[in-house]
DNA sequence: AACATATATACGATGCACCATATATAGCAG
DNA sequence: CTGCTATATATGGTGCATCGTATATATGTT
């Protein structure tokens, strides 16, 4: 992973909210971040693509939906990263997580999320 | 410091580097960041007036010389983000680093810079 | 099979960030 | 003052990233 590439991964707000929000829920599908961030679909899920061929998050398809997470061969440093950002602008998340929590008919996520959207 | 701003100011190679730089030296000025990345001065310079209307980075006059440093009201997930991007690439800075040793006429820095350059 | 939902991609248009070059400003030396 | 070095800014040109819209693909349902 280039340091460059990485930054300008998060120098775009759709990108940058969506990384914050799979940071914080540890995996989300394109209609939950559609959703939370209140964009187009197309528009989310051309970022997310974006990011796969990056390596910076991995896919996975569950049915008709499909996860997103950070990629597990994600550099320690990137992890940081993420890390530091999220915890110093919990206030970014918050309007897209009242979205996402009003949203109904969330997709089922039984048993392989490693970490829950709600914690 | 808004998060958005911030990691665009990292997605380019002149500030990321100068950037990376000035986080190793702790501060340098602009005849040194432009020997040390091999730029034109005027593009030296207007990336970090750049920075420094961000409030990333303040500047110092001594003498011809203006030396640039981290501003130090940046937040701390800021600084924690700089600590993670310099300890995981130090690898980007081996060049600048030794352009910067063989530059003659340095200037001279006496009793004032936080951290000495050669650390 | 037809239909609905979720996701991905193609395409043309647009704006903004960056650039090189030239020039202005500031401080020091003589 | 003149000349020299260091730094800052102005200007016009250019390319790339992003966008909206339309459409294609995939999965599930009836």
């Amino acid at each position: 992973m280039q340091p460059l590439d990485f930054f300008k991964s998060l120098a775009d707000e759709t990108r940058l909210l969506s990384l914050l929000l799979i940071q914080h829920a540890g995996e989300l599908c394109v209609c939950e971040l559609t959703e939370a961030l209140a964009l187009s679909q197309p528009k989310v899920s051309r970022h997310l693509a974006n990011l796969r061929k990056l390596g910076i998050l991995q896919d996975r398809r569950r049915g008709q939906w499909v996860f997103y997470r950070f990629d597990e061969q994600l550099p320690p440093w990137c992890e940081q990263i993420m890390q530091a950002a999220l915890a110093g602008n919990q206030q970014l998340l918050t309007e897209p997580l009242q979205r996402l929590q009003q949203m109904t008919s969330r997709p089922a996520r039984c048993c392989v999320a490693t970490r829950s959207v709600e914690r």
